[in-house]
DNA sequence: GTTTAAACGCAACAATATTACAATTAACTA
DNA sequence: TAGTTAATTGTAATATTGTTGCGTTTAAAC
């Protein structure tokens, strides 16, 4: 989101989930806050060439572990990482929003506001979380696109 | 799905697409019209690894393109692949179905019959397309747990 | 049968992701 | 505040997944 949180926040953020507060922990958290967009990894890496691959894999999956990030994947199949909004537990992810990813752009929008409906799955499945995937023209390229 | 389709429905089925019939091709979707789950990238390449893993993808890439095949990905990103069962054309997939993906077997399931509810989305996204994911336990496993 | 465009196989490469281990450092403690 | 230690990072090597270019083969049309 736009809203400016600043280090104190994400320091915060790492003590409370047991996690060392490290200068590349903070810039990745501090990247994610400031777009109104999931990061895709290709992105995050071009972004931060300086910090070790590796260490951004770890980084990642173990902010997705502790619930701090969710990943979606976009149409090309590619990861995306966004901070979690609510309160997502060690664990237990509870981002059953939408994601809404631009065909034109390739931005990964999650729609927190977005409830899905309830959903009834034939006999024997027995589901514990759902995703809705919407692709299309955000709000910024259809715009263009009336020109 | 578990019904037999015998080979010639294939032949037509790649000559209606004005693709020519060979043995590779024959055989994906052979293999692919056996299982009442879709086939993952990696499963497809070790069953068939007599066939080149090029010439997979691009009998893929191929069958995705004229609406034989739509592609899936699963939770962790892996591509999967399934016959499309209705009308696709090319260019024009009709796959707004919702796909449940086994978190103890990883098989993802097609629910053709599963219509997706009527989505609002927020002022200016102009949404073309919509993908509903679930995952938990599907039925065999569910069965398992309970021992 | 000949011809030809489509499809295949091979080789090389690019991108993405994982593992093992040594070096560094944040956090704790004395 | 220095010392200790476990967590984290960096480096190297490797695995997996996907793409491109090109020569060879083959299905399909004549």
């Amino acid at each position: 989101m736009a809203q400016t949180l600043h280090n104190f926040h994400f320091e915060d953020l790492l003590t409370r989930h047991h996690l060392k507060k490290t200068a590349p922990r903070l810039r990745v958290l501090s990247m994610m806050s400031s777009r109104n967009t999931a990061t895709s990894q290709p992105d995050l890496e071009s972004v931060m060439n300086d910090i070790d691959r590796v260490t951004l894999y770890r980084i990642l999956s173990a902010f997705e572990e502790k619930g701090i990030i969710h990943k979606v994947f976009d149409l090309n199949g590619t990861a995306n990482y966004a901070l979690c909004t609510s309160n997502c537990d060690e664990g237990h992810h509870h981002d059953e929003h939408l994601h809404f990813n631009c065909t034109n752009c390739k931005n990964v929008y999650c729609l927190n506001d977005m409830q899905l409906p309830a959903i009834n799955l034939p006999a024997g499945f027995e589901p514990q979380a759902f995703t809705l995937y919407a692709s299309g023209l955000c709000p910024k390229c259809s715009k263009k696109a009336v020109k």
